[in-house]
DNA sequence: TTACGCCACTGGTCTACACAAGTAAAGGTC
DNA sequence: GACCTTTACTTGTGTAGACCAGTGGCGTAA
């Protein structure tokens, strides 16, 4: 098993791979590995020394790599013990990624019916948000998302006009347009709280006033720190929830 | 301003601290002059080298304490930029810690108020959340959370007969003698979700019946996975939420 | 058979060095 | 003054080697 093991990395490894740094090219390929092979959790893995010899990397390097995967959770090591697979298989919701995206991880079609899409000027709090003045114009998209057809929940976001010219351009995924555009945001804070469904809010989302909401903002930045989306999202609360890995370390 | 930061460094890594690994006694002492210095976001620190001969350390254990820093966003990094300070002072949820730490972080005296403490059988649900049979004794830990004062949630935990002999024992913090007793959960996972205030709650809570709550489980382990800790807490929806970074990578 | 201790091996930490890639400021040229 | 080049310095990546501490299997002694 090993063996095999070491040598599938080593044949991974010898594709070209644009130029990433070993360390990283090695967590991706193990990562891979250790997505496909059947063997379940606690399938142990070659040990540092080996795969350092084995590939013709040194332990410090392969150590990297590794601190990586754990950190991910796809495997745990213990001193003196081997390192075994880990078991983390979910999504953690730290992740930045779309509502569709999301909804097929957990086996669910996504779906959505636009309420509006114009270019506007902000509200404060979305001026805010965005750290932009009341002058500068927003993108502002409202739509009921879908979850296998049932409306699951309501989402408004704004982006500055100056990330996205128009509108127009938005077809079914935000995060795919700003990718194409090159400002996909990569990182971000979100805020989880809990409110009561208005009266028009329980109309969209085919429940009754007074029903538990999920209400989730999150402001998006790119690398350099400007914004690039402010989203609320207020869910069914009856319909979903959030699922959190609290973190070693 | 460097040399400040470097002594600084120096005198608080001379006192004793329980033999901890050198990266993470600098990841701490770092840490906590990052907190205190009043300079803003954008303060250069000193670099690698700098700090590598000033302390003398060696140059890669710095840096695996920057890494940590850096992950923790206390930091900003740019090659061939100096390093600085990063502008995340709140703290993760994905940090594991206690209710009363959390509070305390936010500036806010945490309190509770016990409405029940005893050892008793589990329930079905608590149950499946720790892994046990319907025979085997837990101790059940119910509380009304104060912040400033007023009531902000009911906590709900239950912990197996096995990890913690008797409901006597806890005190004020839960967590305080899980450490004492070497049993500190240190993984876990966490659902959040919304739900409408009943009316015993609304009493507990001085709030009123329909309300909105924030409802968060969270199951915690060991590093084996032994289950140490299940905890319902629900908070007052108009008073408490959660912030969450979006990560990079 | 059981208990203990040894030992090979594992991951955890640390050092010292080297080169690559990027930044910013000093200095020169026009 | 505006622009470009040089240069010193920064962080990023990688290597080789060392020692420590915990694990688990094997052999030996009770």
């Amino acid at each position: 098993m090993e063996q095999t093991f070491l040598n599938q990395i080593a044949a991974a490894m010898k594709q070209p791979s644009g130029s990433l740094p070993i360390y990283r090219q090695l967590a991706n390929v193990m990562g891979e590995l250790l997505a496909q092979d059947d063997g379940g959790v606690g399938s142990v893995l070659p040990s540092e020394r080996s795969l350092s010899a084995g590939l013709g990397i040194s332990r410090v390097t392969v150590r990297k790599a590794l601190d990586a995967l754990e950190l991910q959770g796809r495997l745990q090591r213990r001193q003196g013990a081997r390192t075994v697979k880990g078991d983390r298989m979910q999504k953690r919701i730290s992740q930045l990624s779309g509502f569709s995206e999301e909804l097929r991880c957990r086996g669910i079609e996504p779906g959505h019916r636009w309420i509006s899409r114009q270019t506007v000027l902000p509200t404060p709090t979305e001026a805010m948000a965005l750290g932009l003045s009341g002058t500068d114009s927003i993108v502002r998209l409202i739509r009921v998302r879908l979850a296998d057809g049932m409306p699951l929940a309501i989402e408004r976001a704004a982006i500055p006009q100056s990330v996205l010219p128009s509108s127009d351009l938005v077809g079914d995924s935000l995060y795919a347009l700003l990718t194409e555009l090159g400002v996909a945001p990569i990182r971000g804070v979100q805020r989880i709280r809990a409110g009561i469904m208005a009266k028009s809010e329980a109309e969209l989302l085919e429940s009754s006033p007074g029903a538990p909401l999920l209400i989730v903002e999150r402001r998006c930045f790119l690398e350099d720190g400007r914004p690039v989306e402010f989203t609320e999202t207020r869910y069914n609360g009856e319909r979903y929830d959030f699922l959190t890995e609290l973190g070693r370390q």
